[in-house]
DNA sequence: TTCGTTGCAAAGCCTTTGCACCTCT
DNA sequence: AGAGGTGCAAAGGCTTTGCAACGAA
């Protein structure tokens, strides 16, 4: 892989990021250090990070997200507000291996992911009410 | 929810099916039944039985998939070939207990997606060598 | 020089929506 | 009659791709 300014800036907003951004929001940061920066290229340089093992790409129902943490762990989604976070699901690891023994497959990736609504989304609601 | 034939049709194949069909695949055996049949009905008919907890639907990287079994249960998904299976993983029962009381949040959902490639596809892939 | 990378615009895909018509109840 | 469902076509949202120009090795 040949250097390039473009996905130097996009791999460390997603260091830089704990809030699981999208690649939309990815290119407005990316925005600020490098105005003439494109989406297009912000995808290439996501999808080739994840590719490579540097990130992590999530399936979330709304969108893909990208995570600076790349050992298997889990997330939860809030469908209010957008959030996500990373949760505590250290049984993912064993999962892992227990999988690809009884199916005799192998296994790249696992995404867990939990969609629900957030404590904040919660109280909110209850004021509402 | 009023009765109608395509919304019955939909589900029958839904139930019928062990493969996680796409909503593509939906289609094409709703047509074998009634050749009028629309893509847009499938798709109002798969998202109104997932909303209200009939069949499940699955977030895998290539699209959607529909399932019978409601029950929080996880998948395995072949990148090569696109299958998808079903996999043991009886402690996600109580991840969603724990995460939700940890976190303050209401689940209403898990997905547990494992990707890789397939026994089948692995030894295909060996045969080629 | 050479080949990967970028920006731009266009295309692709999957899914949803607007609308007029139809059909259950 | 009236609310909900259907088919069709069009729009939406996210992501990828073709291409000429650019930049690193």
């Amino acid at each position: 892989m040949k250097h390039s300014e473009q996905r130097e800036i996009v791999y460390s907003i997603v260091q830089e990021s704990s809030d699981h951004p999208t690649a939309d929001t990815i290119l407005l940061r990316a925005k600020n250090i490098k105005p003439s920066i494109n989406l297009a290229t912000v995808y290439r340089n996501l999808s080739m990070l994840a590719k490579t093992g540097k990130i992590l790409r999530i399936n979330i129902d709304d969108g893909d997200r990208f995570d600076k943490t790349i050992s298997p762990h889990a997330h939860f989604h809030c469908v209010n507000c957008g959030l996500v976070i990373d949760v505590n699901a250290n049984d993912i690891g064993c999962c892992y291996n227990r999988v690809a023994e009884e199916n005799g497959c192998r296994i790249d990736k696992v995404d867990m992911v939990f969609t629900g609504v957030c404590k904040e989304c919660l109280k909110a609601v209850k004021v509402e009410e």
